[in-house]
RNA sequence: CGCGGGGUGGAGCAGUCUGGUAGCUCGUCAGGCUCAUAACCUGAAGGUCACAGGUUCAAAUCCUGUCCCCGCAACCA
């Protein structure tokens, strides 16, 4: 019986080009799924586009298009990146689909019917940079603007009701947010009386959304539909064998900033449609660019598709999973990346590789040589690798992704002291039988490591493992077979060189 | 009392939830090796873990307080 894993990330706002936030997230699910897939589990992994609500209209606008024909227009800029990140996705929501609108629909009556929907004449500052109302204390704050005063008629949704049982919930599920700072940081929002959740917009002032079934003079307002894609992308209401075997999904990863949205009302949503909570919402830090946080808004965005261009995907993938600590920001600069390239994946991962397909070549025609009988040289090299798969299972439990990956580092450093120390190119000339198990053995770390990295880089892990005859093989102790010949390859990652400048 | 992030050897960071000889990468210095992508290996210097109290047999880690730095219009993960 295989374990059911679904996992997603935050469906993306079409109002621009995708930037590194976005790959980060995507990526990350797309790191842990295949860890996932590795270890057995049946994983569905959800993305997605978010592509109502009024900046996608005023974006559209702006460029002279209906808000449906700029989405259509950028949204092939997502699924290309994420094709060119190897991302493999089970499914690619947008919230502009049948299934989608038909599913907020339902749920729209679903909610009115059972009491939890009611209409309300609202009075207040409206930010229209933010598309809410804000609070007396928010206006004061002079951090909005554009705000006005309006009075309109509204829809809500009972949102306040569910503050009591989520506390509980939370209080007794210690895995529901995290990381632990921001689940307190809930429970701190959560000491506050919880309104209610204003869900629709006249369409008189913003016309670009699922309309609301009841009434149609409103459309939904973007959270309440956005956050739904999790329900529609398993077949809630319309594949209920589906959405029985995938929900409630296993883990939502999301950014800091949209923490609310999935821990408040993502969770009241779902307690009055009765249905079970997620088991983990992840919320992770941001790329800092310098001191500036980087966002498509500052115009210092690191495009990833220039990085990858220039440097390949696999670097690129590493480089944020193993730079980033999960759950807090990163810095990111290009020459902290190009650090990372030379020293983990050129100097250590790539070089051993050049090191022992080298010494191979030269003194067995290419082979793999058998090893023979082991001497207590090998065993820390070969518990090591026998331990790595469970230590890296581990930690991508614990959603360490740059732990496992330092763990891995960690023994092909090994195996790099261990080829020095045993100095194969010495034995070889005494004997070639003790030198063929040296280089069995570092040979076979080496292919086990890589079959560790392969979800975080998919394709060069791939190249080592043809390059040594073992593609598909296991990360057990073993699946280098003796005889196999080695295939001639270039650097596997070749250091970038610093122009030296003053 | 607006919100959030952070202060750990020269730099960048783990470690803090689950207290127990302070760790990693880079850099520096010295040496080694020369199979390899000027790579790799060994050794060394360098930290009172922002500060002050407290709890404890024991605190970077828990509690209390203080100081300092950074980000916060444009919804951006």
């Amino acid at each position: 019986m295989k374990t059911n894993f679904y996992l997603t990330t935050p469906i993306y706002y079409v109002n621009d080009k995708p930037h590194i936030g976005h790959a980060y997230t995507t990526i990350l699910a797309d790191v842990l799924s295949r860890y996932h897939r590795v270890a057995g589990d049946d994983v569905f992994f959800l993305t997605g586009l978010d592509e109502h609500g009024q900046k996608v209209q005023q974006a559209a606008e702006k460029r002279g298009l209906s808000p449906q024909d700029h989405c259509n227009d950028l949204a092939p800029r997502f699924t290309q990146l994420w094709e060119r990140l190897q991302i493999e996705y089970n499914d690619f929501i947008r919230t502009t689909q049948p299934r989608h609108v038909m599913l907020v629909q339902q749920v729209l009556q679903k909610v009115y019917d059972s009491g939890d929907i009611y209409a309300d004449e609202y009075e207040g500052w409206y930010s229209v940079a933010e598309e809410r109302f804000i609070t007396a204390i928010e206006k004061e704050s002079g951090q909005f603007r554009d705000v006005k005063k309006l009075k309109e008629r509204n829809w809500f949704f009972r949102m306040g009701k569910y503050q009591t049982r989520l506390i509980e919930y939370i209080h007794s599920h210690p895995e529901f947010i995290r990381p632990l700072h921001r689940c307190n940081e809930i429970l701190g929002f959560l000491r506050q009386p919880l309104g209610d959740l204003c869900i629709s917009r006249p369409k008189a002032r913003m016309s670009w959304g699922i309309e609301i079934p009841f009434d149609t003079d409103y459309v939904t307002y973007v959270w309440f539909d956005a956050l739904l894609n999790y329900l529609t992308g398993v077949g809630y209401l319309s594949n209920e064998e589906q959405f029985k075997k995938r929900w409630p999904a296993d883990l939502h990863l999301i950014g800091k900033d949209i923490l609310t949205t999935h821990a408040v009302y993502w969770p009241t949503m779902l307690f009055s449609l009765g249905l079970p909570l997620p088991k983990t919402i992840f919320a992770h830090g941001w790329w800092l660019t310098g001191d500036a946080k980087m966002s498509k808004s500052l115009g210092n965005v690191v495009n990833p598709l220039d990085l990858i261009e220039q440097y390949g995907v696999d670097p690129v993938r590493y480089y944020l999973m193993r730079e980033m600590v999960l759950g807090q920001d990163a810095n990111f600069t290009l020459e902290s990346f190009i650090k990372r390239y030379n020293s983990d994946l050129a100097n250590d991962f790539g070089n051993l590789l050049n090191r022992v397909s080298g010494l191979i070549s030269k003194n067995f025609d290419g082979v793999v040589p058998q090893a023979g009988v082991l001497s207590a040289e090998e065993e820390p090299i070969k518990t090591g690798g026998e331990q790595l798969e469970g230590k890296v299972r581990k930690l991508i439990q614990e959603l360490s992704v740059h732990e496992a990956i330092e763990e891995v580092m960690t023994l092909i450093r090994e195996v790099n002291t261990y080829v020095e120390k045993q100095a194969p190119w010495k034995v070889a000339r005494t004997d070639l039988k003790r030198a063929g198990t040296i280089l069995y053995t570092s040979t076979e770390a080496l292919r086990l490591s890589a079959v560790l990295l392969e979800p975080v880089m998919p394709s060069k892990t791939r190249t080592v493992l043809d390059i040594l005859g073992a593609p598909g093989s296991k990360a057990n102790w073993g699946g280098l077979k003796h005889g196999t010949k080695l295939k001639s390859h270039q650097a596997l990652f070749p250091r970038i060189e610093l122009e030296k400048s003053a």
